[in-house]
DNA sequence: CATATTCATGCAAAGGTTTGCGCAAAGCAT
DNA sequence: ATGCTTTGCGCAAACCTTTGCATGAATATG
């Protein structure tokens, strides 16, 4: 076991040379006369001499690794998310750390510290949803780690973030419920302190008042994120005197569990009830009906998360661009009414 | 930028003693005085004294870090089983970092390299479909650098592995098909020198032979592990002259994609063709008809291969336990025909 | 009072790499 | 022959931690 790898000092000891004379040819330094180089290369490769990422990391300090914080590993949307930001992360030369929080704001401090002790160079992170307290954020700011957060933000601090126009799209998805003829237009929102919910469910009332409908206080309701209280929630939607006929979801989670309630409940989508859903290209088609929803770009968040932080690496301080990506509402079979069928033509 | 954070030495200096009394108090060694520990450990504390990873590292010779290869990352199947990993590795005070193969060996025997570089103390690998040559794990072997199997497994290597018992699993499925009245029961296989397919693919032949059944060749089809190549075999099944009336597929891929296509071709699922895949929980129940299948112990095949991996490097050398865990066959609707429906019970 | 014993602390090496600077030898010009 | 530059290489510091050994002082013992 525990096989020591071949180190510079080897090469030089065999070859009866200083280590530094080893280190210079390795890296084809003019100094070196071309035939002693050639010797030392040709040793190098025969040992199979790979550089020791700590010793280097302990000189230049620094460790090429990014802690990636996000509430959860196996939802299609961060994985899809960390592909992206592992596709630019590699092309650095950079590793990539994952820790999930699971959505709970104690977890997401550990995460933090434990990241921090070992020495990651800083840190990129979707807050968990109970996120409400943002100290072991400001540390970083305070010690100037880099710090880059996705989709949901921190408003109040000064970060550079890639998120989604929430609002535009959610007011987007408000009119084409109305265009097809939904009147009962309901909101499944998440806690009120992420920045998710509150753009989103802004652009869903921009959304109502453009189409002159008046908010319908019962068809707003919030819960947490997760498929327990959306459950819930669509139970109490669906339990009203007057029913919606048309539910918009704030996410994955959020949409696919109202779908399995509202089949739960035998009302056929979409002709009682439309459904759309912020989600993900792939959960959305394998569903029946196919679910009509605002799509991320998920692998497009991940490169940009991960480019904004090694921006932030090069320039350092003060630099906190908001990246707001755009998102595309894919019409499917969830939220189109047989009447309106005939007419509309399926996006996508 | 790049504030250094504080060392042993900055200690030191700041209470005008040595680096190694300051190192010792930190470990409460009884060696120093109490006074003395006491002062130096309130400094630490202010000072806010993180121990540097690297320089333990470059000394004790090891990283801390676990090298993971999967095919891909976006799949719940593995985000899941590293998870369950991470759960481990983190009770260990262990890292993983993770890289995916993309199915394809060319970035597997890459990725390999480059995790090496990186000096993680070993690897937990899912093989590519591509994989079918070796030379990149018999290095490790060689060098007995740690390295655990999970799922896809190369089976002429003494490595310690875990899998599912997927012959166990495909003669049930079979079994299960014929118990619903199936008689021309097909099989999507995958690339034959995967051990899952093997496996597989002998459950099913075992189980059409415990059935009475024989074989049909034109209902075993093989396709490589994705979307496009499955829709195609499930498309060569349906064009049959006689089409069979059950379909079972090697993995959720395959599974999802088959009912896809069996839906485009407007049959019923499961009154003309029965589906069965192999998938996880989640994504088996948001499909409709909810798919029948066998589920993985995702979690737990993560953690019993990280478990693997810590016995491997607390063990050392010819170590090579070989795990395999039950599955598990849960009966939804897209494979109970309704003449059946009535006496079958409906597990979970 | 001198030697042995204890106690508290410091020194230095090791782990691997990079790099500024120093040093020696050779080549060239004066 | 002397002085200067060039060439080619080695020394040593720095990054940070752990730990065996040495050092020094103070106390206890003979």
């Amino acid at each position: 076991m525990k096989k020591r790898l071949t180190s510079l000092k080897d090469l030089a000891e065999e070859l009866g040379i200083s280590i530094s004379t080893v280190s210079r040819a390795l890296k084809n330094n003019p100094m070196i006369s071309p035939e002693l180089t050639i010797k030392i290369q040709e040793l190098a490769a025969i040992k199979n001499y790979i550089p020791n990422p700590l010793a280097m990391g302990l000189l230049k300090q620094q460790t090429k690794m990014i802690g990636v914080i996000v509430p959860d590993l196996v939802t299609h949307f961060y994985s899809s998310i960390i592909s992206g930001m592992e596709e630019v992360a590699k092309e650095k030369g950079y590793y990539i750390i994952i820790a999930s929080s699971n959505e709970s704001l104690e977890k997401e401090k550990e995460s933090v510290n434990n990241l921090l002790k070992s020495r990651v160079e800083g840190l990129i992170v979707c807050i968990s949803q109970q996120t409400n307290s943002f100290e072991h954020f400001e540390i970083l700011i305070k010690n100037e780690i880099p710090l880059v957060f996705f989709d949901r933000v921190v408003e109040s601090l000064e970060v550079p973030s890639v998120t989604v126009d929430g609002a535009e799209a959610a007011k987007n998805v408000t009119r084409h419920f109305y265009e097809n003829g939904c009147r009962r237009i309901a909101y499944i929102s998440g806690p009120e302190h992420l920045n998710i919910s509150k753009n989103r469910k802004e652009g869903y009332l921009k959304g109502l008042q453009e189409c002159g409908l008046k908010l319908i206080p019962d068809l707003l309701v919030e819960c947490n994120l997760n498929a327990e209280e959306a459950t819930l929630a669509t139970r109490k939607l669906l339990s009203l005197n007057q029913i919606p006929d048309a539910i918009f979801g704030i996410n994955d989670t959020i949409a696919f569990a109202a779908m399995k309630e509202i089949k739960k409940h035998k009302l056929p989508i979409p002709d009682d009830i439309a459904l759309v859903g912020f989600t993900d290209e792939f959960h959305s088609t394998v569903v029946e009906p196919a679910l009509t929803s605002v799509t991320h770009p998920t692998l497009q968040m991940g490169r940009e998360a991960a480019r904004l932080f090694f921006e932030c690496i090069e320039k350092g301080k003060s630099f906190a661009e908001k990246l707001i990506l755009p998102t595309k509402l894919v019409v499917r079979e969830s939220s189109v009414k047989r009447l309106q069928k005939k007419t509309m033509q399926n996006v996508q």
